[in-house]
DNA sequence: CGCCTGTTTGATCAGAGTCAAAAAGTGTGG
DNA sequence: CCACACTTTTTGACTCTGATCAAACAGGCG
């Protein structure tokens, strides 16, 4: 299907945002959209025909596996982001959606095109890739030390300031993204204890709990330094 | 101290190989060179002045403090590398020399102007950060689930490939560039854990110790998979 | 030589993993 | 709408890896 930028709702912030409206027009005719389900694949680690995409809706994961099959979370991407590798050979992670999502898709030779016509594009990806690359690192920091409370709940409420609009401020109450597994694997932990853990944040009075996914912020700071 | 570039043992692989040499020389008036020894700090987490830089010789780490103080090292840079944001209001890490090095390094403004002058840099730019990425994601994976024998091998592989000249080829012999404190601290481990598992590694014949920090590779595919 | 920093080794302890099973949620078809 | 099957989450008991505390050892440098 054709892009349909006018009522896009990540318009005026994706990559793409930083071209004119008749640039905007010209590159949409390159693209696709694509709706995935949850648990779709959208790219997959060695595919031979690399593509690229900007997040429109939903959630995605970034992931590897390891030599035991087991899979690693490295990254969410959430609306706006942008996935695929523009110099690589092929893509090193697959790439799922966590959530039913909507996206667009360029053939890389299409984003190659755009990024010589367009410098400023250029520009607009790295300082994404910037963000990616900070993103990155912080998930690293998150692991560091910490006690296994306090990884979740500093996952909680980076998932927190995901699900609301603005960046620096908490959704109150949201609906994982993640199952159990999800939020283990991130984590370096098990499924046992991210659900230990929530629990006992629970108790802590941190947050409380909607059924499985559904989560309630009381005090974001009790989240931070969990014992 | 300006710029030699013609001497430069980075000039065919940072980002700067892809200007052509007038417009390098241009570039080369606006950077200045500048001597870390081991130890020192180019950057702090929160400066006024951001600045950026390419490694030429040496090696940095990229470091954030949590909440208790505690280092933890996010990323190694190592020659060809660039360093700094040039997005962020200001530097959000910081960055300290873990051995005597040498850098080209470039006030914001001034890597601004270039980004915008040529748009091929803007592209080498974008292909270093989304490398950083992966070696970010990378050292994400490394982390995960194995067993700190395993975490400590695969460290040890990995500043075995760095410390090679050619980049899929390990060196049989060299020095660590990391203290044992640095190594804990990148893998989420304590300094006896690490020193503990460099010893079990060296007894399972995977490597030789040569002094503290002297490295000799005897089976690498043994700290692949270390128990 | 003596001091200081970094590394190794040892003994003990606690936090997270593992194994196992119950409980809650989700979806399907009657 | 309910019954049933299936998945995901929670809880419990036990184990084990890696952290902690403590001390000996090695190397560099004044």
């Amino acid at each position: 299907m054709n892009l349909v930028c006018e009522t896009c709702p990540v318009r005026d912030s994706a990559a793409c945002s930083v071209l004119t409206e008749k640039e905007r027009g010209t590159l949409s005719k390159a693209g696709r959209t694509r709706e995935l389900e949850r648990g779709e694949l959208l790219f997959a680690a060695g595919d031979e025909e690399a593509a690229c995409a900007t997040l429109v809706t939903g959630a995605l994961k970034v992931t590897s596996y390891d030599a035991d099959g087991n899979e690693r979370i490295l990254a969410l991407i959430h609306p706006s982001g942008f996935v695929g590798e523009m110099f690589a050979p092929f893509p090193s992670h697959d790439v799922v959606a966590l959530t039913n999502s909507r996206l667009c898709v360029f053939a890389r030779s299409e984003v190659e095109d755009a990024i010589n016509r367009y410098p400023q594009l250029t520009r607009a990806l790295l300082r994404r890739s910037q963000e990616d690359l900070h993103a990155a690192r912080q998930l690293l920091a998150m692991g560091s030390g910490r006690s296994a409370n306090a990884q979740v709940g500093a996952l909680v409420l980076a998932l927190a300031q995901a699900a609301s609009n603005s960046p620096c401020h908490f959704a109150q109450r949201f609906d994982l993204p993640l199952t159990r597994g999800e939020m283990a694997n991130m984590l370096g932990l098990t499924i046992e204890t991210v659900s230990r853990a929530i629990t006992s944040l629970e108790k802590m009075g941190g947050l409380k709990r909607n059924g499985a996914r559904g989560i309630e912020l009381i005090d974001p700071a009790r989240l931070e330094d969990a014992d």
